[in-house]
DNA sequence: ATAGTTTTTGCAACATTATTGCACTTTTTA
DNA sequence: TAAAAAGTGCAATAATGTTGCAAAAACTAT
């Protein structure tokens, strides 16, 4: 109950009905959203343009981040590594299921070093791995 | 000048004048290329619906893949490794640069192995890597 | 608890991006 | 060169994202 209050607190973000109800969305859910998800999901209670600036919000702050896509959908998920407003530092790797859709964080799996050629400098990786999930299997 | 015509034949696609125009350009970039950056170039010439079914159509027949970025653009790269229709093998990695934008194929680099979770069955590996390219170094 | 201050929200208007059906044109095939 | 197949443009429509501003809610200090 009190971790929804304790996670927006801890950002100095003032706590609304709005952040709450996103906020308890995302720990409830066991993988990523995408915008529409949670549009569908809070639409009889918080208007589209709402949706959008808190997702903003909750990125800068640290709570959520977001996981790069080949479709042109963006999906968010719970930051669950200590991630600071303006820092963040989940480095693990995603999995898309080809058959359910969902998109999960492999917390556990940590995201490879890539050797780049020389000249290039490197400040983040993402790695996105699509097949078959554990639910599907 | 006929590796343009040799491309779409090869794939068995009708020879338009959009397609070798898309595709040129595809040629001439260093880089990878979003749609908007496509349909500027083009738009004098051809419809926005049809920027959309060619780039359709072009990863759909193995000509070029798409890449995934965090902020919802999607962006084209030519294939360069013999990809098929409806079976892309790029099995390399994505470099896109904080500073000029860019998006460059790193063909030279692999990606390297991803060890799933058990249950999980893999089938493509992407990985973006971001930071400073050796242009702009 | 209350008043003043700051932040967030909803609404409306607008902009951008993407999809679909259908008639017409171009390309391919025979 | 004619018939068939494939591709294109146009218009309409849908989906997605952004901005300014006034009202509402949350926070701060008394
Ligand atoms: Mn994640
Ligand atoms: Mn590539
Ligand atoms: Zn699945
Ligand atoms: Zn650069």
């Amino acid at each position: 109950m009190d971790k929804l209050l304790d996670i927006l607190k801890k950002r100095h973000i003032s706590v609304t009905e709005g952040r709450k109800k996103i906020l308890e969305l995302f720990l409830k859910s066991p993988g990523a959203l995408a915008h529409a998800d949670i549009e569908r999901s809070t639409s009889a209670n918080f208007d589209r343009v709402t949706v959008y600036r808190t997702l903003q919000t909750f990125v800068e702050k640290g709570i959520i981040h977001n996981i790069p896509t080949a479709d042109n959908a963006i999906l968010y998920a719970l930051c669950k590594d200590n991630c600071e407003a303006g820092h963040h530092h989940d480095n693990h790797v995603h999995f898309i299921c080809d058959n359910c859709d969902s998109t999960i964080c492999l917390e556990k799996v940590a995201v490879p070093e890539v050797k780049l050629p020389k000249g290039f400098t490197k400040k983040q990786t993402d790695v996105v791995v699509s097949g078959i999930c554990i639910e599907c299997k």
